[in-house]
RNA sequence: UGAUCUGUAGCUCAGUGGCAGAGCAGCCGCCUGUUAAGCGGCAGCGCAUUGGUUCGAAUCCAAUCAGAUCAGCCA
């Protein structure tokens, strides 16, 4: 085949700024993502990075040697197609492209990912190329731009980005377990939390935010760990954990907002239910742990919900839904086993069946979850941690994210503040976002006491001497001081509603995967 | 770390004691507007590994390896 360059003096452009160039004849450069033909068509789906757009190439328009390439262009192969933008409202972008040249870069053969679904052991082998499908894609732009508005948020509002160091010598909450490396013949950790060093930064700067990676050595096998992840974490001098709570709620609409208002298509492409994004103007309901406890144990009920009694309802909507996919999936392998049934229709069928089985496998991991989520919940003592699924029942009950905040000291960090009120308790805050998801958000307001920060760290058992610094900053000029973490990927998980948090980072580090 | 489940064609899976299958992807042909297109055909696997039971094992048993989910911990 020879080869030709069509490049020169054409009009290149991106399928993004497709709009602006109807009727016009522009270059498109980018990757095969599909192929369909008919006689005398061929139907390619090309993505460039900025969108995807079908680019047609019918035999009587472009030249006999291009039409024998289209043949054997492949998925993945890579192409510069010249062609006139058309507006068609039947295509996801709203245009398509009439091809008259075409230049081929390279054909690819055996492309491994297919547009198929593929279980997930396959897909994290081939992680720099799954990146390339659709919603890998929609993902990861809006990734990117809540890295940018979260960016914004704190600029606009006068906070100063500083960054923490990642080779650390003290472990800061302790118990978790962290990376050990070696940093010149001394023990060193990767950061787990760039928390205290962004205290020392507040009290030199004000209003300050840090945003960088931090590693757990967790051998956690969730759908919600990951070793190396990012996070961000604002401190602010002068602030109490009211202007705290405010802020985090502020912040977290923001970004909920700005998505909604610029990625619909993104969420639409990932198949993202809008309900969160509708209510999010709402506001943010503020209980306390006490008040969280009564609802989780059902002592309490909330609007009229009683949380054991909606899992119970929950349960039995489970129970129904799985007889009604058995009853469905046996009809369609009744009606395909009868015979006649064209091949099409079979394929439809087929395909039915596979999402109704796992559905089914979905609704009885629940079946078994559930009855067990409701024994906790009824069972939960004051002053234990929540779990993942007494989070669950929780968050059940709302449809915004909830704020609990007022907890007890000995399941929190040694430098949040005592409540004035109650010393058994700390002005702690957790997040918890709707739809199960969690806590994506801890903060707290700052023990900025001296002599009750010692008391603190001593009760923790933590090294003294590694705190000296740290204590430093409630010796010279110590203050009220707030802040609050967030996991970045927790909420970029959370927006996009995808299963797993390890489709949220390009490349993620958790237990038994560091390549690719 | 514990509990449960899984490992069969490039991919997704069916087959649960009697000669290894389907769909998709690939290749060939047909069809002028397809949206995971459709139709017909071709080719492709010896069932994670090791050992055992059996006349006979993908199927039963054991061990090992790999992975998934949930729990704990957390963001």
């Amino acid at each position: 085949m020879e080869t030709k360059t069509i490049i020169k003096d054409k009009h290149v452009c991106t399928i993004d700024q497709l709009s602006s160039v109807e009727n016009q004849e522009v270059c498109l450069q980018g990757w095969i993502s599909n192929k369909r033909s008919s006689k005398g068509l061929f139907f390619v789906e090309l993505r460039d990075g900025s969108g995807f757009c079908q680019c047609v190439i019918d035999e009587s328009i472009v030249s006999p040697e291009d039409f024998e390439q289209a043949k054997v262009l492949t998925l993945a192969s890579s192409v510069r197609l010249v062609g006139k933008v058309e507006k068609d409202d039947r295509q996801i972008g709203g245009y398509e492209l009439k091809v008259n040249e075409i230049e081929t870069l390279q054909v690819v053969e055996d492309y491994p990912i297919s547009n198929k679904e593929h279980g997930i052991e396959f897909l994290m082998e081939k992680r720099h190329l799954w990146l390339r499908s659709k919603r890998q894609w929609a993902v990861m732009r809006i990734r990117s731009r809540v890295k940018f508005i979260i960016h914004q948020f704190f600029q606009e509002r006068g906070f100063i980005q500083t960054d923490a160091p990642i080779f650390t010598g003290n472990a800061c909450e302790g118990t978790t377990t962290l990376f050990e490396t070696d940093f010149y013949g001394e023990q060193a950790f990767l950061s787990q939390s760039g928390q205290l060093y962004a205290e020392a930064t507040a009290m030199a700067l004000g209003k300050v935010y840090t945003f960088g990676p931090t590693f757990r050595a967790e051998k956690s096998k969730t759908r919600r760990h990951l070793s190396e992840f990012w996070m961000i974490e604002p401190e602010m001098a002068f602030y109490d954990l009211d202007m705290d709570m405010d802020l985090i709620e502020e912040f977290i609409r923001y970004i909920v907002l700005d998505i909604y208002n610029n990625y619909k298509s993104e969420l639409t492409i990932l198949e993202r239910d809008l309900t969160l994004f509708e209510n999010i103007g709402t506001v943010f309901p503020r209980i306390t742990y006490d008040e969280a406890v009564e609802i989780l144990r059902g002592e309490k009920d909330l609007d009229g919900k009683n949380a054991l009694k909606t899992l119970e309802d929950d349960l039995n909507s489970v129970k129904e839904r799985k007889t009604a996919c058995l009853a469905d999936i046996e009809e369609r392998e009744t009606a395909i086993n009868a015979g006649g049934m064209k091949k099409g229709a079979i394929n439809f069928n087929r395909n039915k069946i596979d999402k109704l089985k796992n559905e089914i496998k979905d609704l009885e991991e629940k079946e078994r979850n559930i009855p067990q989520w409701i024994e906790s919940a009824k069972n939960f003592k004051h002053g234990e941690d929540f779990g993942g699924s007494d989070e669950t029942v929780i968050t059940r009950l709302f449809s915004t994210p909830v704020m609990v905040y007022k907890w007890p000291k000995d399941i929190k960090a040694f430098y949040m503040k005592r409540d004035e009120e109650d010393d058994n308790y700390v002005k702690g805050v957790d997040l918890l976002a709707p739809e199960g998801f969690g806590e994506i958000v801890g903060g707290a307001e700052r023990e900025d006491n001296l002599d009750l920060l010692l008391e603190r760290i001593k009760e923790h058992d933590l090294p003294i001497e590694d705190f000296e610094w740290y204590l430093d900053l409630r010796r010279y000029g110590s203050v009220p001081h707030a802040g609050f973490g967030l996991g970045f990927e927790r909420i970029i998980m959370w927006l996009t509603n995808v299963s797993h948090i390890r489709e949220t980072i390009p490349f993620p580090r958790y237990y038994g995967r560091l390549l690719p």
